[in-house]
RNA sequence: GGGCCGGUAGCUCAGUCGGUAGAGCAUAUGCCUUUUAAGCAUAGGGUCGCGGGUUCGAGUCCCGCCCGGCUCACCA
């Protein structure tokens, strides 16, 4: 017999060990007074003469992280929300059948405990047990307590485990909880409104991304799981919504890595009226304000390099180049509006393609400290506004941090002649073999054509900008389900029918 | 998709030159009424990721495959 079936089976019969005391293996509803974190927060400074006097009483449950038994008498830990508080039961102070029970519980159950508080005489804050209750059986053995679960792969896979057996993995998920929450309030204070829009599209757009095919059986249509909300916002704008934003996965179908899954979340806002300059200011503050909610600090330690969100440089893309040059040849401002020379320093087709291609070789590896980038050649960006007076670049700008483009933001292109032309241009481009050159979307320049005002846009990555916050070098990390090949058979559910047999 | 690294007990990991598969934790039994990686004693537990090959003999060498990590390419 393996031992993965004996350890199974011993539960098994701890099961009926349970029943037979009188106590239910999967309890109910059970009232507690306080949640452990409760309680540490409540109590942990308190001193032994404190606690006695008068006693504290609570009531409270949680998994067993721990046991220490010493004949009459055993320590355990119970774990809640991520924090333990230890408990102690000896048998001359709790039931006979609840004392047998404890000499039954298992690393990993859940059970409910009531009794006051006292320091031990190490001074650890604990839980003198007057009575205890079970509330849910584990059948499978915990990962070892000093290691904890440190294989990746079960990690991700069994991120439930990977939550009990790695309590700062909580942490990272209430923190990623907290950003959201403060940009949603950030943006509800400033009159925005959230949305939801199709996830399910006719016509991808808003990115430059291959998409994922699904289809609808009733209508026979194939449909696209959407690549970016953007140009269902839009209309929204023009429907006079004038400040809208959305928090919501976008799929896009590519490459797997540590900086991409192929669904993740993104905050796209719209305000009306305002321009990408607008929106930097904006940006700078939600970033900061976000980084305040979430770490009480704009100092943000990422993988050895500290962040400082209080401060984000701005450059033109054409600015940065020139800043981060390394080498001989440094160009001139001339260099980088000269065509020949654009076209001798890249592959690229066209001069701004080139020139983007250029900027992100020679300065993302520069981008650690948060960097607005700004002035976006137009050939990359099909749905931004011109520039005025240079007509080759769009009002258009990223946010950098930690060499990840974190967010991305442009003056709205309002014009529906210049939008239809920029659809043409981008068609060109498909049928010279570019995949992901956007579509025509005619219903969307006919949105334009009712008058859409001027507006800027952004969007925010919420796994990228979560990872920065948490100090998380993968965004599998930040991302609770992250996308990976089927296990196979696990075998469990065959051992169960044998049990049950 | 390319390159590199990894997969050995429930968990964390050793395993030398190819020669009978190990440790700690966990588990079981016994002792133990303030321990805390509790302690002491004893015991059980293995599809060495999967499939081929070489060899008298493969966890170890070779080939193929599966799964994962890092990295490059592409992107947010």
């Amino acid at each position: 017999m393996s031992l993965e079936t004996e350890l199974l089976k011993q539960r098994a019969q701890r099961i009926d060990q349970i029943q037979k005391l009188g106590y239910e293996p999967y309890g109910r509803r059970f009232e507690f007074t306080h949640t452990i974190p409760a309680i540490l927060h409540g109590y942990g400074s308190k001193s032994a003469a404190e606690l006695a006097d008068p006693p504290v009483r609570v009531r409270l449950c949680g998994r067993v992280e721990t046991i220490r038994r010493m004949g009459k008498a055993g320590f355990a830990h119970l774990m809640q929300r991520g924090e333990r508080l230890q408990i102690y039961v000896r048998k001359d102070a709790v039931p006979s059948s609840d004392f047998e029970l404890y000499q039954l519980v298992d690393l990993g159950d859940i059970i409910g405990a009531e009794g006051y508080l006292f320091r031990t005489r190490t001074g650890e804050l604990s839980l003198h047990v007057e009575k205890l209750d079970f509330l849910s059986k584990t059948l499978l053995t915990m990962p070892e307590k000093w290691h904890g679960l440190e294989d990746v792969e079960t990690r991700y896979r069994q991120r439930y485990l990977d939550l009990i057996a790695n309590p700062e993995v909580q942490e990272v998920f209430r923190k990623r909880s907290r950003i959201v929450a403060s940009l949603r309030r950030q943006l509800d204070a400033r009159g925005f409104i959230e949305v939801e829009t199709p996830m399910m599209q006719p016509l991808y757009g808003g990115a430059i991304a291959r998409p994922f095919v699904t289809h609808h059986n009733t209508l026979d249509l194939d449909l696209y799981l959407r690549i970016a909300p953007e140009l269902y916002l839009k209309r929204l704008i023009v429907g006079g919504l004038e400040r809208v934003y959305e928090i919501n996965r976008n799929f896009r179908n590519e490459g797997i890595s540590t900086q991409h899954n192929p669904e993740f979340t993104m905050l796209e806002f719209y305000q009306a009226y305002t321009d990408y300059r607008g929106l930097m200011d904006l940006s700078e503050e939600l970033l900061r304000q976000t980084a305040l909610d979430v770490n009480g600090t704009t100092l943000i330690e990422y993988q050895g390099t500290q962040l400082d969100f209080d401060h984000i440089r701005r450059f033109s893309m054409r600015e940065a180049i020139l800043e981060f040059w390394n080498g001989a040849d440094k160009p001139s401002a001339g260099n980088l509006a000269d065509p020949d020379w654009l076209g001798r320093h890249s592959t690229k087709l066209t001069p701004g393609e080139a020139l983007a291609e250029i900027f992100e070789r020679v300065c993302e590896p520069h981008l650690v400290q948060p960097t607005i980038i700004y002035d976006y050649p137009v050939e990359t960006s099909p749905l931004s506004k011109n520039k005025s007076g240079d007509p080759e670049f769009v009002e258009r700008f990223e946010i950098y941090a930690a060499r990840m483009e974190l967010g991305n933001a442009y003056t709205e292109l309002n014009d529906p002649q210049e939008q239809r032309r920029r659809f043409e241009m981008q068609i060109a481009m498909r049928e010279r073999g570019d995949e992901e050159a956007h579509q025509m979307d005619e219903d969307y320049v006919r949105a334009l054509s009712y008058g859409m005002p001027p507006t800027g846009g952004e969007g925010i990555g919420i796994d990228r900008l979560t990872m920065i916050l948490t100090n998380s070098r993968s965004i599998r990390d930040v991302i609770l389900f992250p996308l990976l090949r089927p296990e196979g058979p696990i075998g469990l559910v065959e051992q169960l029918r044998e049990l049950d047999a």
